[in-house]
DNA sequence: CCATATGCTTCCAACGTTGTAATCTTCAGC
DNA sequence: GCTGAAGATTACAACGTTGGAAGCATATGG
């Protein structure tokens, strides 16, 4: 059996309680007591239980992070930003995938699990806007992501919108006009996939172009191959088209991929920009452009905003909405203007 | 106040031990009592407080997995298998990065945070076979990784030697004879790097070829970077070669950047292998050769075992070893036999 | 119809910790 | 040297659950 406090207690000659009040550093304290107990939790080799500690306070120092899926690179490196985040505040993450979809998700928010956790980050990808109602959980929580605005909780994003319009026009400042939008789910007005749909839009008007419906390709799933899948497409219906805003890095990427076998010329022929800059945007060949989402500071905000929620800080406080500052930064995939014979 | 079983029995008007009862699923319960504790269960909405359950009975249904880096590709991948074999058993995952250093791999693994979970798959980065009696902690413990072999727990681990003789052979069959150990760490005897360039020594032995040493090229981090960092030292330096084995991926996908870059053709000047198949592999430019460690058999062996611990199963067994098998994929990077005039 | 076995349910205690309130100690101030 | 306040420590109960054993019903066999 493992040591106690009462072991603890014992052996420093004192009560229970004077070893959980040195423990949790109460003030009141002889000094000469406090060594005598941390002494005898030294030798002894004490750790606390914290289930026990967990069911008296109820708090585990516990918060969970919700994913969709972390074989994707985006939300590996969330994940690695909420954990470290946390980390400095004494919390640890327990990560749990979804797939992205709806019913999982529900499962997991509403299962008992939530109820050993101080709180939630929750990724949201399965639910949409007319499930607001039912993210209302008794646990503090804070929601990320883009399929739910204006819901019951806090809430943590990026600039989508301007993000995606900003990304449109770097490559309209750089002389193409014949864009796919890349990644588009077109039933989707919020989401990822239907805010940078409208960016692109945006950055089309102000332009002075006109939306084509046909440039704007859907691919359902973000992952690598369904970009090279949908480029495959693309390419064997003989669209005519000088640049890419795909919608993430994923995508661009595997389109990259397809393009070049094609024997497209990136960026001479065709310019291309992702989202969410990746790690392996930055050893891609060519380099590829993209937009940081604010990764970090979204995986601060939100874990401190969870906190505040879960110490009760910001009790009294109506839920909040941050969105992240963003960036395009240029690489090598739209660094050329096009070549002039082909208008 | 949340729901307690307190209420629940009330609502159901029985004793709180038989709702323990219905929701262990304990023999002995008449139906309809069982429906109706159910009934009673949906109603409140009621969900156990896991804390108390965890005091209670000694288990959390909690693992914990330490690994070095989540943005490592090869351990979110791991990450990944890991969370959806416990997930199939009903536990849950908290990982814990290290950042591969020693001192704070020691402090996760004799921290309290240890004695909030059933068990621990620990992957080892910064502890080496010396520190092979400092791993021995009360919580159950399958140990992943090369660092620490014929320890005191059950290890799960791929066949690392085997695996990079099989790499290394699979570039002298397509005639490359100047090859690289792309990754080497010249201190070690175990670990991946140790192992692996063993591995490659054997390949060479057994092909009549000398070993030399300028070949085995030193990177201490194996992160993209830094395979570009020192494949530029090596282009600079003007060493003669026509393959790499690269002693994991990302630096492999770094040093072909870099290769390309400096007008050097894959696979026809230079043909590479990585190791750990990780995804981008499938979409690099070219496409890479790389050797499948057994990433799902790995993460599903050590769960079995590290449940087997917990149960008690296998309380009378010693520590086990388990090696996966591995598989040499071979992709474009090493497709084609070198150009005949450079010789 | 009773004795006995078996199925089903309940009572009690305990897991290890912390909040509250009570008690004991120390020391300043007069 | 006494009073009172502040400092330091302790007793007790409770958090919500489950293991063990006892108790009560119901069925079985004679």
């Amino acid at each position: 059996m493992a040591i106690t406090m009462r072991d603890v207690a014992q052996a420093a000659d004192v009560s229970i309680k004077t070893v959980s009040n040195v423990i949790n550093d109460h003030p009141n304290i002889k000094a000469e007591t406090r060594e005598r107990v941390l002494l005898a939790i030294e030798k002894l080799g004490y750790q606390p239980n914290l289930s026990a500690r967990g069911l008296r306070s109820g708090r585990t120092d516990v918060i969970s992070l919700i994913i969709p899926d972390l074989k994707n690179a985006y939300f590996a490196e969330l994940a690695d930003a909420v954990m470290t985040a946390a980390s400095k505040r004494g919390k640890v993450v327990i990560i749990e995938q979804s797939g992205g979809a709806r019913a999982r998700e529900l499962e997991i928010l509403h299962g008992p699990r939530m109820r050993m956790v101080d709180g939630v980050l929750y990724s949201a990808l399965g639910l949409g806007q007319e499930d607001a109602g039912l993210i209302d959980i008794p646990t503090p929580m804070v929601l990320l992501g883009e399929r739910i605005f204006h819901g019951p909780t806090d809430h943590v994003t990026m600039q989508n919108i301007e993000a995606s319009q900003a990304a449109t026009e770097h490559l309209l400042q750089r002389g193409r006009t014949r864009l796919l939008a890349f990644g588009a789910h077109r039933n989707e007005v919020i989401g990822s996939a239907g805010l940078r749909l409208e960016g692109y839009r945006r950055a089309l008007q102000n332009a002075g172009l006109d939306y084509r419906d046909e440039l704007a390709i859907d691919v359902q799933s973000w992952h690598r191959a369904d970009g090279a899948q949908a480029m495959r497409q693309v390419l064997e219906s003989g669209l005519d088209f000088d640049g890419v805003v795909a919608f993430n890095d994923s995508i661009a990427l595997g389109a990259m991929r397809v393009m070049q076998d094609a024997g497209l010329r990136i960026p001479e022929d065709v310019a291309i920009i992702g989202f969410d800059d990746i790690d392996e945007t930055r050893y891609s060949l060519p380099t590829l452009s993209t937009v940081d989402p604010g990764r970090q500071e979204i995986a601060e905000t939100a874990v401190a905003m969870l906190l505040e929620r879960i110490d009760g800080a910001a009790e009294a406080t109506p839920a909040r909405e941050f969105a992240a500052g963003f960036k395009v930064i240029s690489r090598e995939s739209t660094a050329i203007r096009p070549a002039q014979d082909s208008a």
